[in-house]
DNA sequence: TGGTGTGAACAACTTCACAGCG
DNA sequence: CGCTGTGAAGTTGTTCACACCA
């Protein structure tokens, strides 16, 4: 397996089959074609059986693949055969909509320590269960819990400052979703989740459709 | 100006342009050259220029931009010299965030109306104004409103059936949260934010990285 | 001089088309 | 016979490099 060729693009596109193996699963599909799986994910057929080529041979030629089977495989491939532990930065609306999701725990994910700068809300305990804690105190906490990933949902202009605390108290990925562009060490690995950009999409294409 | 040959990454960049720009113009900075942009938005200078270039000349040799003039383009452009309005469905924690959420009114995006299925729900008014509606009154609230946006935040399991709704009722776009891929009909509008797809991509690399 | 605008080279990703195998 | 796996072709997006202009 030669990882450094995968593009990124596949990565995005086999969490999305995860999704579908994984509703298939739940109503008992055994077995499924390339191009079944790709109507349900929006994608070209030749794209799925690429995307699944880069890792290995998981189809049989006529048949098609056993969902169980993939399904393992690929969540093996993104690394979901294990729990990850994250911390949360800023708990204002947004944030505490993320601790209270229930997808991520579904998913393997969980917030195991949350952090804000905001006196009135340090010290209280969420109804998740989760005590807030001073951001002072994210270096210690985030090693002793061994947090991995950091989640920012603070205003843009905390933003920055949050993602340093993370990267300094040795958090190794960080998912933000405030509206800025944060500045990383090289190598650093981030995504941003970003709906004001994808809303601007929206409103461009809204505009350009009537000229 | 060619309007169908232009990237859509490139007006994802737009997007992220405008916001730096906005911040360069709120700090009184009045010119800006393509290679600093690009650093903010962590993106190559030549990329900068491009993607300006499919609209116009809006820089001057010698020079670089002026920060004004061309947060105002860009906004013309991305249709960001109007007011939005948008339609939510589902209001659980994620929905009541996005609602109470201040970037979007600040952006010109604004929830005009908001609908559940819960009755437990429907008929109580929200701390931001909005009332809630059953989802039966979409068709009449959204066309008596003139929303053109419709916000998905549904269990995935009713975001297909939002979806349906929405698209009905004559909403032009979608912006969906619901962690699966929605079928829309041949050429309409429709962006997801996928938090649970980049948090996998974050999974993927922190397990490559070891190996 | 310094930075834009842009054709041309390059790189990345996607789709086609078909051989090969169960 | 049907569907996978995959080289080759096609498409799309990015970067380079430099002419050109304030």
């Amino acid at each position: 397996m030669k990882f450094s060729k995968i593009p990124s693009a596949t990565i995005t596109r086999l969490s999305l089959y995860s999704r579908s193996l994984e509703e298939l699963y739940h109503n008992d599909v055994k077995v499924i074609a390339s191009d079944k799986l790709a109507q349900k994910c929006g994608v070209n057929p030749a794209q799925v059986r690429k995307d699944l080529a880069y890792f290995g041979e998981f189809g049989v030629r006529g048949v098609g693949y056993f969902v169980k089977e993939l399904l393992f495989e690929i969540k093996k491939i993104l690394g979901l055969n294990k729990r990850w532990k994250m911390a949360l930065v800023g708990i204002g609306n947004l944030g505490s909509a993320l601790v209270a999701h229930e997808n991520f725990p579904k998913q393997g994910y969980e917030f195991v320590a949350v952090f804000d700068i905001d006196p009135a809300k340090v010290g209280h305990r969420l109804p998740s269960g989760q005590k807030i804690y001073h951001v002072d105190e994210m270096s210690r906490l985030i090693s002793e819990q061994e947090v991995e990933i950091g989640v920012i949902a603070t205003p843009a202009n905390q933003a920055q400052n949050a993602a340093r605390a993370l990267i300094d108290a040795g958090v190794k990925a960080i998912l933000n979703f405030a509206p800025i562009q944060i500045q990383v060490p090289e190598g650093f690995i981030i995504e941003n989740v970003d709906f004001t950009v994808k809303l601007d999409n929206l409103a461009y294409h809204l505009t350009m459709e009537v000229v």
